[in-house]
DNA sequence: AATTCCGGAGAACAGTTGTTAACTGCATGG
DNA sequence: CCATGCAGTTAACAACTGTTCTCCGGAATT
């Protein structure tokens, strides 16, 4: 039950937003720890002391759009993941669903490989913790099918863990081949498709 | 043949080290599109404008870490590739030989982990192609081996590059675990090893 | 022994940064 | 309708940035 916003914090979220997708933008080509807080609020069009209002530091706004660039991804996952189909259908789905999500947020998808690792901590353990809650969701959905039957919840978390890894490394190689040629978007989607063919062939020989 | 340096050209070889040890130092809290070149001449007790006697600006030292990072690798891995035992020794010497290189040269990895993804392009370049060509190293390393025999070029270079990508992921994994406990250090080797395994399974079955 | 070369120092430049304080105007709750 | 709250503004602060130019001292060359 979403009360109706009044237009005062109506209006604040809407600079919070604009603060949010300039420093995105921003962030194409430099890491949050150069992002200078003024930087963002003269691209909003803002006074430097507004920034205030809604974030401590730039460090804090990073952990706000990791939460924005993840926290909507949860349900894809699981869908994907616990969709029906032998495992090539399953492969070649996700990672067209992969290709797909680079192309519409290739900002956030930038950001999270680039911070994943990055020089603000607070940043990277956020980025931390979403993506261990990715892997615990996918070992979870695993678990429902049976194939996995016999599995230990520690191999199924390792295998999670493995997917989500790839989904990230597909997601960055796609995101470097943006600007290529559409051939080159086809190569690297074969062969991600073919790595995670492989894992999936490890997979079913796991046991025994 | 080497001709031994004047006693000009050591000392200028040992500030320009010294710049590219103290950056190197200043980088472990900081991404490269951050680091300031006036930080670094302070860190070291030099004055700012010397340090355009050996870089044209920070991108540069950063493409010159790369290389100190990275360059010196590639024996290493081929050691590592082509060494005897059966595959499960293999990854267990593997993942070793991972942990104990983060353990003596936590800031190298940390930089390529950080800078790989990083906001620098020319950094984001090299990296890029130091890493193609250790795949490439792989690649051939592992076409001398018989069990790979029938193995297309193009599916060679496919798992190189995973087991490149992993190699990372594992030592970036150990890079977090550094300040941990022994037991979680051990875990991560544990899951580093299974993934690995995973895969090796996978390459067996890879073919028919 | 005289001259050239060159790594590094010093000072100054315009421009930037984060943060503080005191303010203004308007939506809100009583 | 009036008083309060609060998003956003303005001005100022010391500190910092990359870059240029001029200079120095000692190694290298002849």
């Amino acid at each position: 039950m979403s009360h109706t916003l009044g237009i005062r914090q109506a209006q604040k979220q809407k600079t919070r937003q604009a603060l949010l997708d300039a420093a995105l933008g921003l962030l194409e080509e430099q890491s949050l720890s150069s992002l200078g807080l003024r930087e963002v609020t003269r691209a909003v069009g803002v006074a430097p002391t507004a920034f205030y209002r809604h974030f401590r530091s730039t460090a804090d706004l990073g952990v706000a759009l990791v939460e924005e660039a993840l926290g909507s991804l949860h349900p894809m996952i699981e869908d994907t993941v616990s969709t029906a189909g032998d495992s090539d259908e399953r492969i070649v789905r996700a990672v067209e669903l992969i290709a797909r999500h680079v192309g519409t947020h290739p900002a956030h998808v930038r950001f999270i490989a680039r911070e994943r690792h990055g020089g603000v901590q607070p940043v990277r353990d956020a980025i931390r913790e979403q993506l261990a809650r990715f892997a615990e969701e996918v070992g979870h959905a695993l678990a429902e099918h049976p194939e996995y039957a016999g599995w230990s919840e520690d191999d199924l978390l390792m295998l999670a863990g493995l997917y989500v890894d790839h989904m990230l490394m597909a997601a960055s190689a796609f995101l470097e081949a943006l600007d290529g040629s559409g051939a080159e978007r086809e190569r690297v989607a074969r062969v991600a498709s073919r790595q995670m063919r492989l894992i999936s062939i490890g997979r079913r020989h796991w046991l025994g």
